[in-house]
DNA sequence: GCTTTTGATAATGCTACCTTATACTGCCCA
DNA sequence: TGGGCAGTATAAGGTAGCATTATCAAAAGC
C-alpha cells in the first residue's frame, strides 16, 4: 500500500468506474485495474464490488476511503508546509547574542519580521564564550559576538563596525569637553564591566601606557546596569558606542572623545560553515549583508 | 514522495546514519542514498546535513519528521482497521425487517452481539415491499421478508417456518377448546390488520370456501396493536404464530387451533447474489443457517 | 438479440530501483 | 600534516514491477 496505490483507488471509488479513473489519471484502464488489484492482494481483502455500475465499496473499501482521503490530505499538507518554509512564511530563527551585539542586530531583526511575519523568532541571551560552542551543536541558528572565533568549522561575517568610547554624566565637568586626553581622566571615578574580556585588558593597557590611574571602584555585571550609573551621575564608563548610541542621541547622557582611546570592537555574526543553515538564517545574514 | 520513501526518511533521521538505516531495513547503503536524494529531488528541498556525524535534519528535514511520522502511523491504523473488520472486530450491519419477521431474527442478533460486540447493528423497521428494493441499492445488507423476491439478482433463505394461527382472549368461550372449526368462529369479532398482503387475502378466502361470515369491523396498523386488543377482550386474531409465542408462554392470551387453517407463512432472508456481502452480514446469515 | 460499455487477462517493453563495485570526503590520530 | 578509517556518493548492471497494447468476457442499453 503505497500513496500511488491510494490516488488510483480514491480515484475509482470517486468516479465510481476504472476506465474513468484510468482517463483522470492519464493511464490505461488495466494499470488501473491491475493497481486495484495490487492493493486488494495487500490488503487481503476486495475493495471494490465490480459488475454492477457504479462500482460499489465494499466495507473494507468504504473504510479505507475514509483513511486514503486523510492520508493524500497529510501528504498535500507536507509539501504545502515545506514551500512555505521555503518562502518563509513559516520556520524558526533561534539566535544567540551577547549584552552589546544585540543592538547591532536590531535594526536587521526589525527588517526581518516586517519581511517574515510568520517566522518563530527566539533571541537567546548567552555568554559570548558559549556562542560558538551552542552554534556548533546546532542549539543556535547563528550568534552574534565581538570576536572571531576559532574553530574553522565556523564562519564569521562583520555585521558593524563598532568601537569603545567615553561616556559621561550630563552634568560632569568633562561634559563641556569635546576631546579628552587620557592623562585628564586621572582623578574620575570609573565604572567598569566585572566580565573578564580583551577589551577590558586592553583599556587597562592604555591607561597604564599613558601613565594614567584608572580608578575604578566598582564593577557591575551588566551594560545595561554601568549606563544606568553613570546616568545617575556615579562616574564615568569606557563602553562599546552601539550600547549608548540611543542615550546619546536622546541626550541622556554624553559621549567624550578620548585622544589615545581607538578600540575598534566589530561585531561578527557566526555560523556553521559549508552547512545549509535554515532558510529563516540564511535569509537573516542575507539582510544583514545588503544592508537592507 | 510515497510511504516506502519515507518509510526509509525516517529511518535514517532516527538512527542519524544512511548505513545502520540501511541495515534495519535489509538494504544496501546505496540505495539509502538514493531514496534520501530522490526524496530531497521530489521536495525541491535537502532533508539532511551531510558530513555531520550523526547525520542530521535540515530545518525542511525537521518538517518531514514530524509529518512521515504521522502518516505511517496512519498507514498502520489502516491496516490494522481492516484487519479488525475482518475479525469483526469492528464493522456495521444494517438490517431491514418486517413487523413479524423481526421475531424470527431475535435470536439470531443475541447470538450476534454476544459473538462480535464491536459491530454496530442496525435494524430498520419498514414494509416487506420495500425491503428487496433497499437491499439491491445497498441501503441495507439484508433484509427479513415473508415472501421470496421476484428480483433475480436477489437470494433468499428460509430462515424460519412459522404459520398463521388463531389467538383469543383468555376468558374468551373459545380458550377452553382445544380445537375449533372454521364454522365455530361465524359469530366471532375478529381484529384484522388493515395492511393489504398475500396472508390477509388468504383468510378470507379460507372463511368463503368454508362458507362461514368472517366479521371484521376493526382494522389495525400493527399487530402490536391486534394482540394489545385481544388481551383487552376486543375480539380475536388470526396472526403469524411467532408475534404471539411470547404471550401464549406466558399465559397472557389463548391459541386455539383451527381445523382448516393451514397457512404457513415462512421467513426468508434476503441479500444480493453474488456479491461479497460485508463481514457482518455474512456472519449474520452463517449464525442463522447454522442455527447456533 | 445485438451493440456498446466496462472490467479482466495476456503478452511485451520500459522504467525504476536495488545491488555490487568503487570513488570521494571528513575526521581522527600519529 | 598526511594516512587510515568510517561513512556517503557515484557508476554500472541486472531484475522486478508497472504501464502499455491487444484481446476477451460479461453486463447494460437499445
Amino acid at each position: 500500500m503505497d500513496l500511488g496505490e491510494l490516488q488510483v483507488f480514491l480515484t475509482v471509488a470517486k468516479e465510481g468506474s476504472f476506465s474513468r479513473a484510468a482517463e483522470r489519471l492519464y493511464r490505461t484502464q488495466p494499470a488501473i485495474s491491475l493497481g486495484i488489484r495490487k492493493l486488494e492482494d495487500g490488503l487481503g481483502q476486495p475493495l471494490f464490488v465490480r459488475g454492477s455500475r457504479p462500482v460499489r465499496l465494499t466495507d473494507a473499501g468504504v473504510l479505507l476511503k475514509e483513511y486514503a482521503e486523510r492520508l493524500l490530505n497529510l501528504r498535500d499538507e507536507v509539501k504545502k508546509g515545506l514551500t512555505e518554509l521555503e518562502g518563509l512564511k513559516r520556520g524558526e530563527l533561534s539566535l544567540g547574542v551577547n549584552e552589546s551585539s544585540i543592538h547591532a542586530l536590531l535594526p536587521a531583526l526589525a527588517k526581518f519580521r516586517q519581511l517574515h511575519p510568520g517566522v518563530q523568532v527566539r533571541v537567546h541571551r548567552m555568554f559570548s564564550r558559549d556562542i560558538p560552542h551552542e552554534v556548533l551543536n546546532y542549539r543556535l541558528d547563528v550568534g552574534a559576538i565581538s570576536f572571531v572565533p576559532r574553530d574553522t568549522q565556523l564562519q564569521a561575517t562583520e555585521i558593524r563596525k563598532d568601537e569603545l568610547t567615553l561616556v559621561v554624566p550630563l552634568k560632569h565637568p568633562l561634559a563641556k569637553r569635546r576631546e579628552v586626553d587620557v592623562a585628564d581622566l586621572a582623578g574620575e571615578t570609573f565604572v567598569g564591566h566585572i566580565v573578564e574580556s580583551p577589551f577590558r585588558r586592553r583599556v587597562i593597557e592604555l591607561f597604564a601606557r599613558n601613565r594614567t590611574s584608572l580608578n575604578m571602584p566598582i564593577e557591575m555585571p551588566t551594560i545595561e546596569s554601568i549606563k544606568r550609573f553613570v546616568q545617575m551621575g556615579m562616574g564615568v564608563a569606557i563602553v562599546p558606542r552601539m550600547c549608548v548610541q540611543w542615550e546619546i542621541e536622546h541626550g541622556w547622557m554624553k559621549e567624550v572623545k578620548v585622544h589615545q582611546l581607538n578600540l575598534p570592537r566589530h561585531v561578527y555574526l557566526v555560523s556553521r560553515r559549508g552547512a545549509r543553515l535554515p532558510h529563516a538564517a540564511a535569509e537573516l545574514i542575507r539582510i544583514l549583508r545588503n544592508g537592507e
